[in-house]
DNA sequence: AGAATAGTGTCTGTTAGACATTATGCT
DNA sequence: AGCATAATGTCTAACAGACACTATTCT
């Protein structure tokens, strides 16, 4: 019964990432153009095959394609699902293990400055029109459901904004991710209540009264006692 | 730039199961003998190769182990995490899919009176004292803790009943699944008012007042809109 | 009648949402 | 002064927990 190890049993096995940062239209996806076959020149997610002689786990597989390819650092990282059949993939079965990630505000910045580079940022909405490579466009969808729900419960879209923030600018993002309206006050009684935020005693000014600047205490995600409720209420997209 | 396929450029590819069923001692976990090296006759999770001839996806790959192998149907299966390292496998690099399943308590009784199969279930405090091969005890950590956590909000506990239960069974198998005591009433209440529960209109009796039997109205689990809050007072083990 | 469990009535505390109000800095 | 946004005060509705109480069947 034993089996004879060639590559005509064993699966392709590759990471593919769902990276999401804040751009001025909202939340937006990292795509990639498609240097190789199949589907050169499409627009398809950041991925890489697992390299058994470089890489020590697949979380070292997609820190090293953010890192390489993409010169970003996550926030945040987190595995999803993993999807395995025969069709996925037009040379045979394959196995990919899905992963999302936040990046920061500033380095949205930074990267969008290199047009020469063969990735792009694109808004939530714009995605469907790109017809992502592959069953990348589903890929895309769990881990946006994923990030969305998880939004309801914990502190993860803080992560992406710069490391300094102003309760205002958590709600927006909040609101960006979601899709939904929040009430101000119960939103920060929330916030606050959470004791995962300090004052770094700094301000933003502007034109109008200025705000006070908070940071993250810890760099992991807070989770909160409740969801949004008004999550209930309000649509999600 | 174009990679040579063969064996030496790809992992291993398995699908690792945590089953779970409520025996006479509480939450229990089903755990098989190996037959094969390494770790020959140490007890280890079910699990198997993906075998890219017959299966076609990953989930297929799950069911089929529960299937051909140990004879039962899960009534609940989610994929869990996916790990891959060098070192979980003396072989070499290696990748497994991990789901936890739920079979409920009419398929446990059955199975348990073969004991001339190499398979057993042992309650969630004895997994500790076997020692399962590999990485297993970290993956079964892992799921139970999905699981525990997922059944604060869900209606996942009830899949490890029979098709019909009374609403103290399903208190009880909260109770057993989450290791804390609950309220009665408020139990109930939840329980009622996410209308998911139809009565069978039969009854359980016993030596007292006998109790409506219920039935699951939908075969996916229900999503509570708030955690059981108790969990936040008692303690989680 | 008494045991045992099924099932209910109702009070309390917590917290999210709503919305009005005050505070502060800029032009 | 007037604008714009920051920050707070406070009422209400929803709901989980607590706990006492009633209901029903069996022995």
């Amino acid at each position: 019964m034993k089996k004879n190890l060639n590559s005509k049993v064993l699966p392709r096995v590759t990471v593919d990432l769902v990276i999401f940062g804040l751009g001025r239209q909202g939340l937006s996806l990292l795509v990639c153009q498609r240097q190789d076959p199949p589907f050169v020149g499409s627009w398809a997610l950041p991925a890489s095959a697992v390299d058994i002689e470089q890489d020590e786990s697949l979380d070292h597989t997609a820190k090293r394609i953010l890192k390489q390819r993409l010169n970003l650092h996550a926030s945040y990282l987190e595995q999803v699902q993993t999807l395995g059949n025969q069709h996925r993939d037009t040379r045979g079965w394959s196995v990919t293990i899905v992963y999302y990630g936040l990046v920061s505000a500033n380095q949205i910045l930074m990267n969008s400055l290199q047009p020469e580079k063969c990735f792009s940022w694109v808004t939530i909405e714009q995605v469907k029109s790109l017809h992502l490579a592959f069953d990348h466009q589903q890929l895309f969808e769990s881990c946006l459901q994923r990030f969305q729900s998880k939004s309801l419960y914990t502190s993860l879209p803080i992560f992406l904004l710069e490391e300094e923030f102003t309760l205002t600018e958590v709600q927006k993002v909040y609101e960006a991710v979601l899709g939904i309206k929040m009430e101000k006050k119960s939103f920060r009684r929330r916030l606050l209540e959470g004791h995962f935020l300090e004052e770094t005693g700094n301000i933003r000014r502007a034109s109008h009264r200025p705000a006070q600047l908070y940071r993250l205490i810890e760099k992991q995600p807070y989770y909160f006692p409740r969801i949004i409720e008004g999550a209930r209420h309000q649509s999600l997209s």
